[in-house]
DNA sequence: TGCTAATCGAGACGGTACGTCTAGTCTTTTT
DNA sequence: AAAAAGACTAGACGTACCGTCTCGATTAGCA
């Protein structure tokens, strides 16, 4: 039959071929960002991807799997280095805010929550995520550390918990609009305590 | 429990059955229950209480509608008043996790949030929810400003987000059983601030 | 084709929808004399009849029943009455041959036969109905036994097999143009036998 | 059964591998056997022998080519000479029946008929078969012509196929069973009419 | 008191997506 | 050159729900 104008992807052997891999992942990012996560179906992905729904379950067991895959293959926040730890974490705040509102992490990521809701494997998937972000995002709290800007005894994975959490609910509420001036506030308040603001 | 007996609920008359919309309501937590998030639609829920699927659409135009009303019907988290806001907001999120815990409320709302990020009503109907209860529980905290226990100029509702964002986050990666010192720890983190806490 | 402009059929109450039923029929009855056996899917029939595979799947529980259906509903083979029994027999065949050639009920017989050799529904039922064409066109024996014309203790079902396995090889093997001569022939030997033509 | 030790046949250069010919015919056999016309597909026989799928497209185009090939491998029908006709045709009735019950050899042919309703080259492959099928078993009646049994004039390949036909037809109604009275009533009736049976 | 209108359970309707299976083709690697 | 292996696109399988529709029965309130 040989479709003419878009000769379809053929095996290359007995193994995986990269070019169907990435079409997937482009497609479900295309999908998800178009459409939803409503609108994310393993069928839509292989429609627009040009892909046979068992290429898709060979390599990716679960939609949640394909969402995890997409958002690792898309996240790139900078964590910044300004020297003081308040501006570092406004900084980590305003980059994540507007990485998810810019891209299409934020839709992906808002599905994976989502999907972890119903699904066991994305559950598990999700809070090794959210585990590892934890510590990853505490390095900024521990170079405050080393700095000596803050006391040793900080749990710095506990402060990057609260950071996240707060990230989280906006993204899942809409509220990636937030202004700089609150997310500002929210850190303050995390740095030097609502009660009795001691300077 | 408390299904009916065999006769079907009948029509009566020209208005809505509240044992219909009743048993429905009922229905939908039983279904949420035992079969979670990923179990619950229209035709589980329709079939659990003996209704016809119109009878559901008529009353909740989507699921998010439905899940919303049960929500809001097994929502009876005590706001405690020990005189001093630490202690206030530690014993409003141990209730707070106890509720989602020990009730059924922590399988609907997570549920809520999980369909808020595909249905745009119930993406409002969130909005709309947790806006409400950031100035609700927002109010533990103006009673500490009252009682000049914090300065006057505090964002009582920023305050109260951080707190639920603290607890939604827990939600949705199933970390429920948080041990109370994290919890003390984190809440005293944004009382007292992590950097040179000054007293 | 005369399908209907876009209103599609809609649920006419809690009871099965006749113009659904003919739609699939006659569906069915198209595909399978454009595509043949081979292009006989549910899916081809739901698409062609506009109407959803759980239709079909509600009333017909396999391919089998359905193929049954539009076959019965096509089966209207003249079984003449000449006064002599090898005139009558000839004629069936005939009959038949130019029914199976020139209507769709070649094709659905084949694909019923086919589909019995691999579903035992279809096995069932295609056994059945072939026991009571027999005694159907056992008739036509039957008739000839009480004009006398030959004697009684003639098993007319046996008869009638013969006759029709000669008529099912011919369809099953693509040879519905078999001349009359040979039809002729064939039956002549069955009355009148291939030893001592004692006339 | 009969299936290979682990160490999978590897290629013997640049001629078909006698082994793995072998080893695909003997597992198309069994999943036949154990599966029916239903599980028969060339996935399983592959899984079955071990082998690729493209090895078995290579030396069969289709699998109406390879269930052919299975089907002759296994058929091994004596063609009983008994001195008379009548024995003869009942005899070769009994063998036939027999054989069909008692090895793979009915299911094979079951499956060949059916492949022929949907693929154009089984069907001629099929047509093919019967017609050397008919002067093979015609020849039955040539040596009773020979003999001077019947008339020279009778035409023997009708004969052979209205016996075929008859069989056929128990084969795919599943009425391989038959008694052995019945059959020779089928015979007699061939062989002296039903008609006036002159002696 | 009889009519109208809205509601109820029920379930069929056209659809979409699920996750699995097979078809038939392709390439690489090994012998 | 042929075999084994297994990936590839494509699409059918039978099932679960979606949200809409129409039914027939039921009952309250209006006429």
């Amino acid at each position: 039959m040989a479709e003419d104008a878009d000769p379809a992807r053929k095996s290359i052997g007995a193994r995986r071929n990269p070019d169907s891999a990435g079409a997937i992942l482009e497609a479900a990012e295309a999908v998800l960002v178009e459409a939803g996560y409503a609108g994310f179906s393993i069928e839509a992905v292989a429609r627009r991807a040009r892909a046979g729904k068992p290429t898709i379950y060979r390599w990716w067991p679960s939609k949640a799997a394909l969402l995890l895959e997409v958002y690792q293959r898309g996240k790139r926040v900078d964590v910044p280095d300004t020297g003081g730890l308040e501006e570092d974490l406004v900084g980590f705040l305003k980059n994540l805010f507007q990485h998810w509102r810019e891209t299409s992490s934020g839709s992906v990521f808002r599905s994976l929550v989502a999907e972890a809701q119903s699904d066991d494997a994305a559950a598990l998937a999700l809070a090794d995520y959210a585990l590892g972000r934890r510590s990853h995002t505490g390095q900024i709290v521990e170079r405050a550390k080393a700095r000596g800007e803050i006391p040793p005894d900080v749990d710095s994975a506990l402060v990057a918990d609260l950071i996240a959490s707060y990230a989280w609910k906006h993204l899942l509420t809409n509220r990636l609009d937030e202004d700089e001036a609150t997310i500002r506030k929210a850190v303050a308040y995390v740095m030097r305590g609502i009660a009795a603001p001691c300077r």
